[in-house]
RNA sequence: GCGCCUAUAGCUCAAUUGGAUAGAGCAACGGACUUCUAAUCCGUAGGUUGCAGGUUCGACUCCUGCUAGGCGUGCCA
């Protein structure tokens, strides 16, 4: 698609500049070819409103620039176009020669696994930083839609060239770690019998902490009771990171996220690297003393506010080891980093920014994206609460596990994977867990996964009745007249595109909604007509490949997903 | 108070980033299995794109002002 759209390009800018040279347009020169989308086919294959947007410069109907350009065009006869027509205030629509839907599929058939990949990206290496959910609890179902995003956006990156990778940021320093630690002691010394406890302000109310603590108790009984508390709140603290930190890479293993590379906050705390970054700043000017505290004049950035970044007691604010994260991940020599951010993140957004411009790092070399909230809802409309403090919360696995119950563990992750990503980021989602339990046999995902199936059971039934898939050389692809057929090849022709934009665009919803549309031409196709006809073999091989292109495409864009094609439903 | 996000069919959401008649899925109603899988298909119905202006050939999209909901807002991360 992306060729043949050059190709009309480069002819249309022709027409124009031949135009301009012999007088009928007035224009100064050239302009870029916009296309338009062709909703119909009565739109044609490739569309353009170029002839709209001139008609203001050289003061014409553009009715009128239309015809000069569209008369030009056809005074060089070329090969790849059928017909032209302009429609409309003035859109010139162009319908290409069947020829380049065979092309398409050639194009397909040949590529297999790599159709939609291109090399946009090469040499360019980028970082997605995503999840970096405190140590201090199991993942909530709103980790679980950033990780199906990070991830699919790291697959979408990497398939148009980039080197991209995942990472996830721990943090395993800092006042939230020392809340955990406190907690775990309090829920230990109730396992042991101690009664008045209360778990601290600000601290992890959850039940997953009674049973850490109990498991504790099985282990090594009373042994900790003989430290004081301060060293047991301190060995709780990492006890209990590592703990759940283990937990949380297990349950997005089994969301089938594997991260390339886990940055630990601590470790970056220990190289002297924030030291260094407050060193730095305060060369620069950057900050000043108030109020017992250091500040960084963020207002010299333009935000409206300044902020602290050492506290009073001499320790560092969250921002200091994490502007010190992001100058390490400059060191390390990417070209570009991604932050996938929580809701509740969104004021570290222009901060954030700011610090990386004071380290001198230009402004599009961070990127940072707010993955909205999850809300759940009940079918009645009610909203539940998912505060961790207060331990009510649905966790990624238990979403997991109750949609397994539904539609089998097989399948579990693959719905819960669709739902989180078939949502605009920046959009806040409502995640009917009810409907998605329910009627998990009308889930979407299906109906996408139940097309991939149908095109490999026409296979299978293709052996059995000993057909099979000839080269493409062979085959008679002008068999393929009917005009649901060349609506589906546009629609495989437009595979690349929505991959490259998704990923540039960093909108990776925008792939299952395309493999559904898919999928809603398939199947009604598959009602339709019959591929497989043994009193029309010519026919049938030349639906054999456009069946085989269906199924590369879907197979292609649910692995891009981390969804499974299945082979049978 | 200020900042960010959101508002599109009864519900949940799209709309190729300013393009042609705003599209899907649920839910509702009526049909289709002797045929490559009925987890499917066909049909009917559903809209003043929150409100009011503005920009232009053209606005769900951009600008201004409102309204409603969510989130954030100098020593938590």
């Amino acid at each position: 698609m992306d060729e043949i759209k050059s190709e009309i390009c480069d002819i249309l800018k022709g027409a124009i500049s031949a135009a301009i040279e012999v007088g009928e347009l007035p224009i100064p020169d050239v302009p870029e070819i916009p296309f338009s989308p062709t909703k119909t086919p009565e739109h044609g294959d490739i569309a353009t409103p170029i002839a709209l947007g001139l008609a203001k410069s050289a003061k014409m109907a553009p009715r009128t620039i239309a015809e000069i350009i569209v008369k030009h065009v056809i005074q060089n006869k070329h090969p790849r176009i059928r017909d032209l027509e302009i429609a409309g205030p003035g859109f010139i629509n162009v319908y290409l020669s069947n020829e380049w839907l065979y092309d398409t599929l050639r194009t397909i058939v040949e590529a297999t696994d790599a159709y939609g990949r291109s090399k946009v990206g090469v040499g360019k290496q980028i970082q997605i930083e995503f999840v970096s959910a405190n140590p201090t609890g199991p993942l909530n179902i709103v980790s679980g839609r950033a990780a199906a995003v990070g991830d699919t956006l790291v697959n979408l990156l990497n398939a148009v060239g980039y080197e991209a990778i995942r990472e996830f940021y721990v943090n395993d320093a800092g006042g939230q770690v020392e809340r955990l630690g406190e907690s775990i002691d309090v829920r230990y010394r109730q396992a042991l019998g101690e009664e008045n406890l209360e778990i601290p302000e600000g601290g992890y109310q959850g039940e997953y902490l009674q049973e850490f603590a109990e498991m504790i108790v099985a282990e090594e009984a009373d042994a900790y009771l003989k430290l004081s508390q301060e060293e047991r709140v301190a060995l709780f603290r990492d006890k209990g990171v590592a703990h759940l930190l283990g937990q949380q890479e297990t349950s997005l293993e089994r969301f089938g996220v594997n991260f390339d590379v886990w940055t630990s906050e601590k470790a970056i705390r220990e190289s002297g690297k924030p030291d260094q970054i407050v060193d730095m700043f305060r060369e620069k000017g950057y900050l000043y003393e108030a109020e017992g505290a250091t500040w960084f004049r963020m207002t010299d950035f333009g935000d409206d506010k300044d902020c602290v970044v050492i506290r009073s007691n001499g320790e560092y604010t969250y921002f200091v080891p994490d502007a010190a994260y992001h100058y390490d991940k400059f060191d390390r020599g990417f070209d570009k980093v991604i932050d996938l951010l929580g809701p509740d993140h969104q004021g570290h957004v222009t901060r954030l920014k700011n610090f990386v411009k004071a380290l001198g790092l230009a402004d599009d070399w961070l990127e940072i994206d707010i993955i909205q909230q999850v809300n759940l809802v009940d079918s009645d409309g009610t909203r539940r609460d998912m505060s961790k403090r207060q331990g009510q919360f649905l966790t990624l696995d238990s979403l997991i596990d109750e949609l397994a119950d539904a539609v089998g563990e097989r399948f579990a992750v693959d719905v819960a994977r669709y739902f989180f990503l078939m949502r605009a980021n920046n959009t806040h989602l409502d995640f009917n867990l009810e409907l998605a339990v329910t009627q998990a046999n009308e889930n979407p995902v299906f109906y996408i996964q139940y097309a991939h199936a149908r095109c490999c059971s026409i296979f299978q039934q293709g052996e059995e009745q000993r057909i099979k898939v000839k080269p493409i050389d062979e085959v008679s692809l002008e068999m393929l007249t009917e005009p649901s057929e060349h609506e589906l090849i546009r629609k495989l022709a437009d595979f690349p595109a929505i991959v490259l934009s998704s990923a540039e665009e960093r909108e990776a919803h925008r792939v299952p909604h395309y493999l559904h549309e898919l999928a809603g031409m398939f199947h009604p196709y598959y009602n339709q007509h019959r591929v497989l006809d043994a009193s029309n073999m010519k026919r049938t091989y030349a639906r054999l490949i456009l069946i085989q292109g269906v199924r590369t495409v879907l197979a292609n864009g649910l692995r891009l997903l981390g969804i499974s094609a299945p082979e049978s439903m």
